[in-house]
RNA sequence: GCGCUCGUAGCUCAAUGGAUAGAGCAUCUGACUACGGAUCAGAAGGUUGGGGGUUCGAGUCCCUCCGAGCGCGCCA
């Protein structure tokens, strides 16, 4: 949070010193890393050259003025180098309560983002041949948070999943299961995992084992994802994509930008000339479309049903994938930058200090189902969300089982549960909050408490940068940071004693609600819980 | 061979092109007659894989080399 007016007086100032208003309108605070360099601090270095003299001096310049004519919660400004570094006053701190406690877990880091828009989010689907394993885990985890930060920021969002319910693997799903329930082996190219033979067990006698394994499929997946919290909007079938109008429509479209032919017998979709490395296959040279066409006439559907960016979450093994269906788009008339494609790094599996390959052909998985009775979902989800997508992760399922201090989420689910502990403490031994309005929150000077408040202040600002860039981990990170600063205060504050004054713990009550509430909103956009009691 | 994504403390990870690269774990040393010690404080730990370049300034951008993962189907 930043003092309102604050970055329009700066503006002002960089004015009077020569620069046009569309040059000081680039001017941005942040955040210094070291306490001593302020609480907010403006680098002046990229305005040096329009300002016409070197970065220190117009710093120092800029200080001068600002200190001449201090805006609302300025305390002091200072050069150093070429950074303005502002120390805002005490009570501004009080300001940053006060919010909190008004907007509350509903309002408080709701920033709307401009322009708002109507974002979809595709990510999971997996295959419907099988259950969900751990390493899908990781695509949920990370496409249901990214949802709720981008919701936060007032889009509108929508969760979809694809289900690629037909085509070769289908089949070669369905007999696998048809070979199993007639205990013969696993048919070449088959589905050979354990739960084939678990599943054939119910198979019941006469019905389609591809119908019936589809279904088995989508429950049991469907299932999963709602036990990690996870819900999709829509579930959109291939199959109910793929109508022969529906493509035909799609094809027909494509050809009207001439960028189809016809080769090998095969139909073609000129990708090459979009950026793909090369063209494509539209229809097999059997009549039968490849997945591609089905896919296209999807993200086709999407726009028509007024989606107007598109967010697809896919593994690394689909990075090859994203610029034929950037150009695909861009064929259809949409922009390019309306398609946005996020690559996930894959999931290392370990288990007893080795890794775990998962691989559902070859039947040598772990379910994500097992991961979530091991571990539960409010663990899975954060480990999950605990680094950059941009990243290998190691999921260590010994690390992660065991509640030590080797997993984080305990240590923030704790802090959460300590400020509840509090209030009931409070409340147990007979004080009561008086309305906020009515306290004093100047007697607020502690260190703990200054870092509690001034981690709540961030938060904002940390909503908007997770959502910018696609980042969700940002949350994890300022949850790991905030519950520190709960265990520093929780240690060094006591909120109801024989030596805290009234009008201290009053307002130390009124900074526990406001952290519980901080704590509150960044959980509940990484999906998990916030418990009062562990 | 070509392409995509990466390489930061012993380990797992942070760091809008900005200030002396930060946390947790593990290790060592301290702090409990009170709100949950599942905590807190301190110490130690770094040539940001190597080398060039761009600029006032590079972990971050560009080139190159080394290493890792993943792609390069009329599979999905």
């Amino acid at each position: 949070m930043v003092p309102p007016g604050l970055v329009d007086a700066i503006a002002a100032h960089l004015i009077a010193l020569g620069l046009t208003a569309e040059a000081a309108g680039a001017l941005t605070l942040e955040r210094p890393r070291k306490p001593e360099h302020g609480d907010w601090a403006v680098n002046v270095f990229p305005f040096a050259k329009a300002a016409g003299r070197p970065g220190p001096e117009l710093a120092a310049a800029v200080a001068d003025l600002v200190n001449a004519d201090r805006p609302a919660h300025v305390a002091k400004a200072e050069a150093v180098g070429g950074f303005l570094n502002l120390k805002l006053d005490p009570g501004w701190l009080g300001e940053v309560l006060r919010t909190v406690v008004a907007e509350g877990v509903e309002g408080f880091a709701r920033t709307q983002a401009e322009p708002a828009m109507h974002v979809n989010v595709e990510f999971v689907s997996a295959n419907p041949t099988g259950p969900l394993h751990a390493g899908h885990g990781r695509w949920a985890a990370y496409g249901d948070s990214l949802a709720r930060v981008l919701a936060r920021c007032g889009h509108t969002v929508h969760r979809e999943f694809y289900v690629n319910d037909r085509g070769a693997q289908v089949v070669r799903y369905g007999a696998s299961l048809a070979a199993a329930k007639a205990g013969l082996p696993t048919p070449v190219d088959g589905y050979a995992g354990e739960y084939i033979r678990d599943w054939a067990v119910d198979l019941p006698d006469g019905a389609d084992p591809v119908e019936w394994g589809l279904e088995r499929a989508h429950v049991d997946q469907h299932d999963v994802l709602v036990r990690m919290g996870v819900h999709f909007d829509t579930w959109s079938s291939e199959r109910e994509v793929a109508t022969p109008g529906n493509l035909a429509a799609t094809l027909a479209e494509l050809k009207a930008k001439g960028a189809v032919y016809d080769e090998y017998g095969a139909v073609w979709l000129r990708t090459s000339s979009h950026g793909d490395d090369k063209d494509r296959v539209l229809i097999r040279s059997d009549g039968e479309p490849t997945y591609f066409l089905p896919d296209i006439a999807f993200h086709r559907d999407k726009f028509a049903r007024g989606w107007d960016h598109l967010i697809n979450v896919l593994g690394a093994d689909h990075h090859g994938y994203v610029q034929r269906m950037a150009a695909a788009v861009e064929l259809l008339g949409h922009r390019r930058d309306s398609f946005e494609a996020i690559i996930g790094q894959n999931v290392v599996l370990m288990r007893a200090g080795e890794e775990v390959k998962l691989s559902k052909r070859r039947g040598d998985i772990i379910e994500l189902a097992e991961v979530l009775d091991e571990v539960g979902p409010d663990a899975t989800r954060f480990t999950y969300l605990l680094q950059s997508i941009d990243t290998r992760q190691v999921f260590d399922l010994d690390v992660v089982v065991q509640q030590s201090m080797d997993n984080p989420v305990f240590y923030v689910q704790m802090a959460n549960a300590r400020l509840a502990g509090l209030a009931r403490n409070a409340a147990a031994r007979g004080v009561v909050r008086q309305p906020l309005a009515d306290v004093d929150l100047s007697v607020l000077v502690h260190q703990r408490e200054l870092d509690l408040l001034t981690s709540l202040g961030e938060l904002p600002e940390v909503v908007l940068d997770a959502a910018d860039r696609r980042a969700p981990n940002k949350l994890t990170t300022w949850t790991r940071q905030m519950a520190g600063a709960v265990h520093g205060f929780h240690h060094d504050c006591w909120v109801v004693a024989d030596d805290v004054a009234p009008e201290l713990t009053q307002a130390r009550l009124w900074l526990v609600e406001a952290s519980h509430i901080g704590l509150a909103v960044a959980l509940d956009l990484l999906g998990v819980t916030a418990p009062d009691t562990l």
